[in-house]
DNA sequence: TTATTTTTTGATAATTATTCTCCATAACGA
DNA sequence: TCGTTATGGAGAATAATTATCAAAAAATAA
């Protein structure tokens, strides 16, 4: 079984233990949060699901979203002055590459920060439970003018 | 002469140079957000303002950290759920610590990430311009149900 | 100083991402 | 299959931020 379609089951198992339904409209969103190269924002995932379900409103993309969020199975990655970016593909925090220009974002292949994050909390008394590293710049393409 | 009012003066310099007038609004929000220890948003700025000028209005505020900004003056922490907040005692980035029961964010007492970066950027291609990280938890005062 | 020009202020309207509302519909356990 | 109950969809509501614009203040010129 290939990573995204063991991506996809544990979504869907986690949401069944918490109760949800899960609808064609959901397995669509879970799919493609699962592939998420990309990093897509609510609106690209909407795009993408009325693909196969026209009538799909933004605001179950939204519902779905928000109740994965809670489950802790999409990292979402906040911007106050652009959309909400989400990687379904590993949920747990970890750097990205993001370029301020074309708004591509990437995950460089690194690994966590367990050493700082422990050192952190014991200078501080914070009881850390997450943490969030970005990266900004240009990418290639981007200063080639492309 | 103090770090704070050192910052102060770097600010007014900055806005200057820009062809910013410094109004009295104005000084008091880069006093505050020199200051600024507890890491303010927009609102909090405002509160504090009003002390002195009742009727400032908010956007006033808004549009002076908005040109700040701009100038490098002030880090902006953004979060999509709840106000932006700002650090304009160190605008550069830097690490923080952020208690996710009251709002808390510190600056734990760390170098920035050069080697990190440095590395990333040879090995990816891109030009990088800044980064954010940002450890999430709860403070010891949070611990104790105070 | 006074007149003139330009920027800023402040009140409010507009915008934008996101969340809420509500009921017809669909999922799923019995 | 049926009945219960969560979900979907359309649009309204919300909340942070940004834009608008006339009046006031600051800079500049005379």
């Amino acid at each position: 079984m290939s990573d995204i379609q063991a991506r996809i089951d544990n979504m869907r198992i986690k949401m069944k233990e918490r109760g949800c339904r899960i609808t064609p409209q959901r397995l669509a969103i879970l799919a493609i949060l699962a592939e998420s190269k990309g990093h897509p924002s609510v609106e690209g995932i909407y795009e993408r699901v009325k693909a196969n379900f026209p009538t799909t409103s933004i605001a179950t993309v939204y519902k779905t979203v928000s109740v994965l969020k809670e489950l802790g199975e999409v990292l979402e990655l906040e911007f106050s002055h652009d959309h909400n970016r989400y990687d379904g593909a590993r949920p747990y925090p970890h750097p990205h590459l993001i370029c301020t220009k074309c708004g591509k974002i990437l995950d460089p292949a690194w690994s966590r920060f367990e050493d700082m994050t422990e050192r952190l909390a014991s200078d501080t008394g914070f009881k850390i439970t997450t943490h969030r590293l970005e990266f900004f710049g240009v990418c290639p393409e981007c200063q080639n003018g492309e």
